[in-house]
RNA sequence: GCGCCAAUAGCUCAGCUGGAUAGAGCAACUGCCUUCUAAGCAGUAGGUCGGGGGUUCGAGUCCCUCUUGGCGUACCA
């Protein structure tokens, strides 16, 4: 469905050219100003430089053109803005047009394409911990945003398990277990089945490991067994399987938690195959050349604001680097998937990085012009009281943890409110944990850094996500007292609450669209905020199930009705869903 | 050093290609439950939009500069 905004500017833009006008001055934008009218054009103020004529002259020539069938009020007023109030049967057909269409009339621009999203970012062997909820929560929205928008989407969780840390963990276990036959060169019998450390051991040698890395004789140690473990070693490889097998199992159950679900599991080892014939192509082409040891694409360009250094393909010890992966994972993703677009969710410090990834991806011609590569760098996630996130005793506080005490947290206050059965409050609580948790990171704008604040994220009241399942749920009560509402068709609106919430209704198309546009979760959150307090509002004012006048009564149910529809439909783009009573 | 980002109410944040009186939430105070869930609604109070210049009929928004903070700056990811 067309845009109201368009449909709209369209006939202000035919009324500035009726006028005598340049039709570009006919932009409409929502009112600032909700007071005085619901959509607002400010050209002629623009104008009248050009035409050398008071704004207000235009701005009332400009209103005589207009049908103002299609408003309920239409005016120009001082100093040249021109006001408009939609009239309550363009909003009726509109919302019925919505009703009744597939998605709610939402422009499908994605349809064919394909888009690979790449968001996870675990890392094998450490626990999922509170670094890794942003890339999973924001990622897992974009995802399902895209796909809302008709795109194929592909979620890959592309897990950090060729790198150094793998090394560490290798040079960590040989120090501990020298004995065991992995170590051994000469070794050639079958390596055990069962792994010999469990989640919890990782769990504890990769930071002691990772905080060894200063001791020169270990770092060099852990370069040599990541070196190593590229090249085939038999014992690191079946080793690195035992890692991979443990650590993966309990990823998969913690992201499941979060629910967050993957389309592919690969990671950096599987792009490693793709590794050798790409470095020696690029070297032959002449696009990777020898630096200071290193095989490397020089990227900077003309233009450059700073230094852009050479993207490293080969490190001078011959191992490869994230950037080697990465560009072995474009070219894997190319060949197999052929995606329109490439989606990265990381930690905003890796801003750098993907620009050299990008700009040798295109000067290598892994990637085409026509295919999109995109960076979405989100900030920081710090405590309560702004500084990094930090347990007690200083360490890393673990995903489940945090997620166990927002769930505590809110348990006891579903337990207190004593709506939900006995038997319900363990999945009530979830729902509503995982709203708080999902909505209180989502409602920021992804690029800030921003606090975390259980207290303030799993508050009952306010602009989080427990307020917008409530309204949800205080909807659904409704509807199931009333009984069948679903073919009942949109009303004009019976007084301005109704009005309002049908204008926000409308907003829906734009929302997801600027959303997707600027990788901004967020908007989705603000909007069903609005939506969800017009909802709250209209509630408030009007008797709905004791309305006498039937007829009445069924445009107020189907109103709300297709509020909870798309108060739903957005809450599941952002990851989260709401319960039956709460 | 260079580059990127941020600075708006006591706190946490919005502010959509410059436009009318800078908006929410929390905290504070005041109303509204014999009526569909008060996890709600309505209202009061609270801001030299970090400082200083400039462009413009008009600047929180654009340009310059300064201050403060965060981050990045080739062999970690």
């Amino acid at each position: 469905m067309e845009k109201i905004l368009d449909i709209i500017t369209e006939k202000m833009q035919q009324a500035f050219e009726a006028a005598g006008y340049d039709p570009a001055f006919g932009r409409v934008t929502v009112s600032n100003r909700p007071d005085l009218c619901e959509y607002q054009c400010n050209g002629a103020l623009s104008a009248a430089k050009q035409y050398k004529c008071a704004p207000i002259q235009i701005a009332k020539a400009v209103v005589e053109q207009l049908n103002a069938q299609d408003y309920s009020l239409v005016e120009a007023v001082m100093p040249g803005f021109i006001n408009l109030k939609l009239s309550g049967s363009f909003l009726q057909s509109y919302l019925e047009q919505m009703r009744t269409a597939e998605k709610f009339g939402v422009a499908m621009s994605g349809s064919g394409k394909t888009i690979v999203v790449d968001y996870g970012g675990a890392n094998v062997a450490k626990p999922l911990h509170i670094g890794h909820l942003r890339p999973a929560i924001i990622g897992e929205s974009l995802k399902r945003l895209y796909n809302y928008l008709g795109w194929n989407t592909i979620g890959d969780v592309h897990l950090g398990d060729w790198g150094l840390q793998m090394g560490l963990i290798i040079a960590e276990l040989s120090e501990r277990q020298p004995e065991l036959p992995y170590f051994d060169p000469d070794y050639t019998g079958d390596y055990p089945t069962e792994a010999p450390f469990t989640v919890t051991d990782l769990e504890e040698i990769y930071p002691t490991a990772s905080a060894k890395k200063s001791d020169p004789e270990f770092s060099h140690k852990a370069h040599q067994a990541t070196l190593e473990l590229q090249q085939g070693r038999r014992g690191y490889r079946a080793l690195w399987q035992h890692i991979m097998n443990v650590s993966v199992a309990d990823l998969r159950k913690n992201y499941d938690n979060l629910d967050v679900h993957f389309e592919k599991w690969l990671g950096e080892s599987d792009a490693d195959p793709y590794i050798p014939a790409m470095v020696e192509n690029l070297k032959a082409r002449g696009i990777a050349v020898q630096s200071q040891g290193a095989w490397v694409i020089p990227v900077a360009q003309e233009g450059d604001k700073k230094e852009i250094p050479p993207c490293i393909l080969v490190k001078s010890d011959g191992s490869s680097i994230y950037a080697t992966t990465d560009l072995a994972t474009l070219v894997q993703r190319m060949q197999d998937w052929h995606p329109d677009k490439v989606l990265y969710v990381t930690d905003k410090r890796q801003n750098l990085h993907f620009e050299q990834v990008f700009r040798a991806a295109r000067k290598a011609g892994i990637v085409p012009p026509e295919t999109e590569l995109e960076h979405v760098g989100f900030g920081t996630m710090n405590g309560a009281d702004g500084k990094p996130f930090k347990t007690r005793d200083g360490g890393v506080l673990r995903l489940e943890t945090l997620i166990s005490d927002m769930t505590d947290f809110v348990r006891a206050k579903v337990v207190e409110n004593k709506i939900v059965d006995d038997s319900e409050v363990e999945a009530t609580t979830a729902k509503i944990a995982m709203a708080a948790l999902k909505y209180g990171d989502l409602s920021n704008q992804p690029t800030k850094d921003y606090n975390f604040d259980m207290e303030r994220f799993a508050a009952f009241e306010g602009n989080t996500g427990p307020y917008i399942l409530y309204t949800i749920v205080r909807i659904k009560s409704i509807l199931t007292r009333y009984g069948a509402w679903e073919g009942l068709p949109i009303q004009a609106p019976a007084n301005d609450c109704a009005k309002d919430l049908m204008l926000s209704v409308t907003k829906l198309g734009p929302t997801l669209e600027q959303a997707q546009k600027a990788s901004c979760p967020n908007l989705i959150c603000a909007y069903i905020y609005e939506l969800a307090g017009c909802v709250n509002k209209f509630y408030h004012e009007t008797r709905i199930l004791s309305e006498e006048d039937e007829s009445l009564k069924a445009g107020y149910i189907s109103l709300i009705g297709l509020s909870k529809e798309i108060l739903e439909t957005c809450i599941g783009i952002l990851g989260f869903s709401a319960p039956e009573k709460m």
